[in-house]
DNA sequence: ATGATTTTGTGACATAAATCAAATGGCCAA
DNA sequence: TTGGCCATTTGATTTATGTCACAAAATCAT
């Protein structure tokens, strides 16, 4: 194990303010817990619901669910990011499977232990509902520059404001996540 | 005034768990007030930040914005909803006009004056995050049940779920919420 | 390495939905 | 009531993107 559990949590909770304090990391620590899955691994599988969240330290995942037998893929993820499932955070299953596209290192949360943690630390609350406002603006992002763009239009954005999707991601999940045929994205590559 | 501006809240807060005490209910009438605005009224204004959310009383709403020229919806509200902008709460511009649809009877809330009772009291930070929470699960299902299917599908699926909409919203603005022309939708619509 | 499987690219064709162009219908104001 | 302005419908045509079929390239397992 490269790198040290606690470094890695800290590294994390950086990110949030206003910064967690001892108190509330003494909370949380036993709820954390570092991992390594290999690729394909699926952290959350469709229809069930699991009592996890992941930060992504090391690696990279998607989530992708079946429609009329095809993968559709909703995201991708990498180094830094949360992945996990609001339809789980509310009590219902996951809609999609969030499987590793690398082998991957990962921080777990155990969220039906951190959840009662809310109502007795403020600054545990707090930094759960700015990751969940985070992925809202984001969601709002999304919708917004999706709705009646071409096709053409959502590739360039892709490729501009997320070039990893396309050095880490098969392009055939790609396609389905700006909602495009992969003849249609292996077109609009050629130029 | 036909109702009571006490019997307004109330009745929104019911909804929301766990329920707000006296303390909390207390600590937000300051910054709440009824309003009555008239059709075509803009609550929150493109590029702005407003520091205003709504509760819908009575009527309704749309939200839109500008894309090469033409309006595209976002969003149609009507009662018991709430409205704002996610990127105001966050001290970002608004990205739409939010305008009403009807004569309506709004409760307007003053964020800047609630946000700082987040940290004191934490039924009005539960409160304010449920309301969130609840937009952004619901961000998720726009995004699935729009994510690569027809413009028939879409229609049909609005049809089924908000069948309100086509009773109080013109068609113009309904295509553009579906991501149609306004042909498309007439077409679609004769059968 | 070797062949096998999967991923990506290319061409021909089909089709959903956009666009352009009127025509019709509703609604509001004077 | 009348005209005028939107909103909606209908028709003809165009266009972007999907589908099907296969070829080429890359990746994987033995």
């Amino acid at each position: 194990m490269p790198v040290d559990s606690a470094d890695i949590v800290d590294a994390f909770f950086e990110r949030y303010r206003p910064k967690l304090t001892e108190t509330a990391i003494l909370l949380l620590t036993p709820n954390l817990k570092v991992l390594h899955h290999p690729k394909k691994h699926e952290l959350i599988k469709a229809n069930q619901t699991s009592g996890y969240a992941y930060l992504l330290v090391k690696g990279a995942a998607r989530s992708y669910y079946l429609y009329n037998g095809t993968e559709i893929n909703s995201w991708f993820a990498f180094e830094n990011e949360m992945v996990g499932s609001l339809r789980n955070y509310n009590n219902l299953p996951s809609r999609e499977t969030i499987e590793l596209l690398e082998d991957s290192t990962l921080l777990s949360f155990n969220v039906n232990g951190i959840k009662p943690l809310m109502a007795e630390n403020i600054e545990i609350s707090n930094f759960i509902n700015q990751v969940i406002g985070e992925y809202c603006l984001y969601l709002e992002d999304k919708l917004f520059y999706t709705h009646l763009r071409s096709a053409r239009e959502r590739y360039t954005a892709l490729l501009a404001q997320e070039p990893n999707v396309f050095k880490r991601v098969p392009l055939t999940y790609i396609a389905s996540f700006l909602g495009i045929s992969r003849e249609t994205l292996s077109r609009l590559r050629a130029k």
